[in-house]
DNA sequence: CCCTCATATTTGCCTTGGCGAATACGAATA
DNA sequence: TATTCGTATTCGCCAAGGCAAATATGAGGG
């Protein structure tokens, strides 16, 4: 059953704030570190999970690796996450995501033609703030 | 997050089977034998896992013990099983098992008043065929 | 070429949860 | 009360998959 599969990609935390994220646009790992504020590692791992059961594809963006919802999305997922778009809505945590995505600089958008140099990237690190203890 | 609860709920072949007939009506142990033609032990042990869970309920009614979804169903799997109608009712498996559950002989009904006895608790399973090798 | 940055993968460890087989238990019957 | 029926739970085993830490890889810049 690939309903299945989908719930199996949808029962972790990260996987399931992974994917509320890249409902709304195409994001690469930097993007997920600043928006999320997890170890690189864990957010890779569960992005090549992800992409093992076919729920996004990537793309290399230069030096960047830009991970997109796959096309066509598998159609369970589809209507998973139309048909929750309220439910999700409602996840404080998935708001707080949601929020933080937007604010992000602009600048950084490796989705855009213009790869950003490095330099622009630490902009994200610095718009956030500091570590947590 | 409690949509992480009902993810995990969902992502189990057996689990997703129980919650899809459950949700056309309560019912008992020996209902979920008929129609799903899998061990005893393992639906009871599925249902206890829904029970920890908050999915479902269970009331005794002489020595059987009916299950339902629970109510209020919590929000996240009301909306799964709103939402995911469609998807459901593609699926294959879940489409057999829906059809069997309606064509289950009519004096079995544990969730009417008159609890049913042994011998017409047989008639399910008879009702079905005979065991596949 | 060497270095650094962004990302991926490996390693070792631990928990969750799947299974069947056997067994326990409570209610109803005999 | 002894038995049977419906159901629940326990046991031993095993695979999937979570984590952090360390390490590998591949692209670009100097």
């Amino acid at each position: 059953m690939k309903l299945l599969r989908v719930y199996h990609c949808l029962c972790d935390a990260t996987r399931l704030r992974l994917i509320h994220l890249l409902a709304r646009r195409p994001l690469c790992v930097c993007h997920f570190e600043a928006v999320l504020r997890l170890p690189q590692a864990r957010i890779s791992r569960h992005l090549a999970y992800l992409r093992r059961h076919g729920m996004v594809t990537t793309e290399r963006r230069g030096a960047w690796r830009v991970y997109s919802l796959a096309s066509p999305p598998p159609p369970a997922l589809a209507a998973n996450l139309a048909c929750l778009h309220d439910a999700l809505a409602e996840e404080p945590q998935l708001q707080r995501d949601r929020a933080k995505l937007d604010h992000l600089d602009p600048k950084m958008d490796c989705a855009s033609a213009a790869v950003p140099r490095r330099k622009l990237l630490r902009l994200a690190h610095r718009g956030g703030r500091s570590r947590r203890k």
